[in-house]
DNA sequence: AGATATTTGTTCGTATGTATC
DNA sequence: GGATACATACGAACAAATATC
C-alpha cells in the first residue's frame, strides 16, 4: 500500500509510481503495464482515477494503449511496437 | 468561444446557448445534445458547471438524460421518440 | 457462430475541498 | 455566509474491442 499525500492529486502520485517502475525496468518496453482494474486493486483508487493515470502517461508518450487489450510501455525510441526488424545499420 | 458576462452565472449562460440551439433546430427532438465533457471543451468550463447546465435543462423538461448514454432533446409533445407516424387527424 | 470474460472508452450522478465574490 | 466555479475523487452504467472457450 502507498501513503497518499494530501498536497498532490492521487492520480499524479500513482502515475509517479508507474513511471518509476518503468525507469527501474520493472515494466519493460513493449510489455504490458497493470490494467486499470489492477491499479484500482493495488492502490485502492476508483476506476476513473486509474483511467486518469493512464491518460496522463499516454499523453507523455510513456505508454500506448490498445482498447480491449491494455496499455504497454512505449519503446525508448520512436519506433512503433511492431516496427523494428533489426534494421540497425 | 463565448464571452461570459460577469453579472450572471456561467451555467445559466451556457444553458441559454443550448436552449437557443434546440429552438433553432441545431439539436432536434430525440437526438443527443453535447455531453458534459463536450460542454467542458467548447465553453471552457468545469465538469460540475456543465452538469449544472444539464440539470437545469432537465428540470425544465427541455432534455432528458440516460446515465452512461447522454442527454437528449425532449419531444415537443409527450410522444415517445419513435411514436409519430404522421397520424395528424 | 455464439457466449463469456477482460479491458479500455465514455457517459452521467454525487460528494468534498478550495477559492472567490 | 451563501452562491458560483474549479479540481479532485468515488460510484454506476453503457459501449466497443479483444481474446478465449
Amino acid at each position: 500500500m502507498i501513503e497518499f499525500r494530501q498536497d498532490r492529486p492521487r492520480w499524479e502520485q500513482v502515475a509517479d509510481v508507474i513511471r518509476e517502475r518503468i525507469a527501474a525496468g520493472v515494466y519493460r518496453p513493449g510489455s504490458r503495464v497493470p490494467s486499470e482494474n489492477d491499479l484500482m486493486q493495488e492502490f485502492g483508487i476508483a476506476r476513473m482515477t486509474a483511467h486518469k493515470v493512464m491518460r496522463a502517461l499516454r499523453q507523455e508518450g510513456t505508454i500506448y494503449t490498445v482498447r480491449g487489450l491494455g496499455s504497454f510501455v512505449s519503446q525508448p525510441s520512436n519506433a512503433k511496437p511492431s516496427d523494428e526488424k533489426g534494421s540497425s545499420t
